[in-house]
DNA sequence: AATTATAACGACATAAGTGTCGTTAATCAA
DNA sequence: TTGATTAACGACACTTATGTCGTTATAATT
C-alpha cells in the first residue's frame, strides 16, 4: 500500500519483518521454520517479503547482524568504563551489567545453534561461525591476559585456553538449556560453581 | 533378492543399512540427509529401506540405540572392574578406557546435537533427550557421590551439580568441534584444564 | 518340480517449500 | 489532474522429499 515511499518507511518495515521473524525462530526453530511462517507471522505477502529479504538464511543472518550491533557497543561501553578490577570486567562481559548469573538465557540461542550447527558443512556460513567465536574468544582472553599482566590474575594457566574454557562453558549451557527445562538444568548452580573455578585458576583475591 | 530368508540375513541387511545411515549422518548432518541419501550410500531401493525403518527419525535413533547399548556394556566393565580409585572410575567414564583426553570426538555428535536441538519442540524427542542426559548424569554423580563418601573427594561441592558440570563442558566442547576445526578448537588442552578445575573442586590427591 | 511366502523393488500420488514475475495500486512530482 | 515510480501482492512453475502400494522374483518348503 506504499509505493515510491519513505527512507523512514521501509526502514520501519524491514524492522517489523526482523522482529517478526526472530519470534517465529525462537518459537520454532532455525530449521523448521519457513519463509511462509515468516510472512504470517509478520503479515506480509510472499513478494513483500522477498524484497526485502532474499532468503531464510538471509533473514536469519540480519537478525544475527543487528543483535552483533547491540552487543558490540555494549562491550565498548564496558571497556571504556573504569575498570577497577579486571575481574569484574570479566565478569560483566560474561554476564552483561548484573555481573552475576542467572537462570534467564538468550531466546534465540538455540535457533543459533542450530544455525551454526547446520551450516558446518557450508564454507560461508563457518567462517562467519569461526569470526563470531573469535570476536567473543578475542574479549575474554585480552581481559584475562590484561589482568596476568597487571597482576590481578596469576599467570599459572595460559589465557587463551581459559578464554576457550569460557566459551565451551557458555555454550555447553545453551545446549543443555535447549534440551532441557529451567528447573532441570540448574544454570545458576552450574553458574557458580563455574566461577569458583574461575577464581581459583586465576587465584582470585 | 530374497523372499523368506533367514532372520540373519534380515539382521545383517538391517545393520548394513544403519551402517550406511550413519556415515551419511556423519557426513551431511541430520537435518539434511535424506532417505534418499541413505538409499543411495547403501544401495537398497525405496521400498527395501522403508520395510526397515518408517523414517529418517526411526533410523536415526536405531543408530542412538544401538551405539547406547555398547557404550551401557562398557561402563557396567568399567564399574564392575576393580575400584582401586573413584578418580580413575572417574576418568574412565569421561574419556573411556585411555582415561585421558584427547582431540579425537564421536563424528557423530554434531549430528546427535542436531537431532536433539532441532527435536526440543517435539514432546516424544524432548523426553527421549531428557532420559539420556540422566542417564549419563547419574553415572557421574554416582561415581562422586561414592567417592565422597569414601572420603577420597571432598564434599565441599555438591556431587550433583557437579555431574552436571561435567556434562556442560563435554555438551559445550561437542558444539565447538562442530563449528570449529580440531587445531582452533585445542580440546585437549581445555580437557586438560577442566581436570585440573575437577581435581581442585574434588580436592583429589 | 511346483508351490508359497515375502524381500526387494521402483513408479506414483501427495505434500510442502522456494523464488519469480506480471499486476495492482498508492504516493510523490510536475 | 496527470503521469511516473515502485512497494506490495499473490498466482505460478519448479523442485524436492515423503510414504505407499502393486509387481516381481527368489529362497525355502513340500
Amino acid at each position: 500500500m506504499s509505493p515510491k515511499v519513505s527512507k523512514e518507511h521501509k526502514e520501519q518495515r524491514r524492522a517489523n519483518i526482523l522482529n517478526a521473524a526472530k519470534n517465529v525462530f525462537i518459537e520454532l526453530g532455525y530449521e523448521h521454520t519457513t519463509m511462509k511462517h515468516i510472512m504470517d507471522e509478520t503479515g506480509v505477502s510472499r513478494g513483500g517479503l522477498y524484497q526485502y529479504f532474499s532468503n531464510k538464511e538471509d533473514v536469519f543472518e540480519c537478525i544475527l547482524e543487528e543483535e552483533l550491533n547491540h552487543e558490540s557497543i555494549e562491550i565498548s561501553e564496558i571497556l571504556k568504563g573504569s575498570v577497577q578490577s579486571y575481574w569484574d570486567l570479566l565478569l560483566e562481559s560474561i554476564y552483561g551489567e548484573e555481573r552475576k548469573p542467572d537462570d534467564e538465557m538468550d531466546p534465540l540461542a538455540p535457533s543459533k545453534l542450530e544455525f551454526f550447527i547446520t551450516g558446518r558443512n557450508n564454507d560461508r556460513r563457518k567462517e562467519y561461525c569461526k569470526n563470531r567465536y573469535y570476536n567473543g574468544f578475542k574479549i575474554y582472553a585480552d581481559i584475562i591476559e590484561q589482568g596476568q599482566q597487571d597482576g590481578e590474575f596469576s599467570d599459572k594457566f595460559d589465557s587463551e585456553v581459559i578464554a576457550r574454557s569460557i566459551i565451551t562453558f557458555i555454550d555447553g549451557l545453551s545446549v543443555d538449556q535447549s534440551i532441557l527445562s529451567k528447573e532441570d538444568l540448574k544454570s545458576k548452580q552450574q553458574s557458580v560453581l563455574f566461577l569458583e573455578y574461575l577464581k581459583m585458576i586465576l587465584e582470585v583475591k
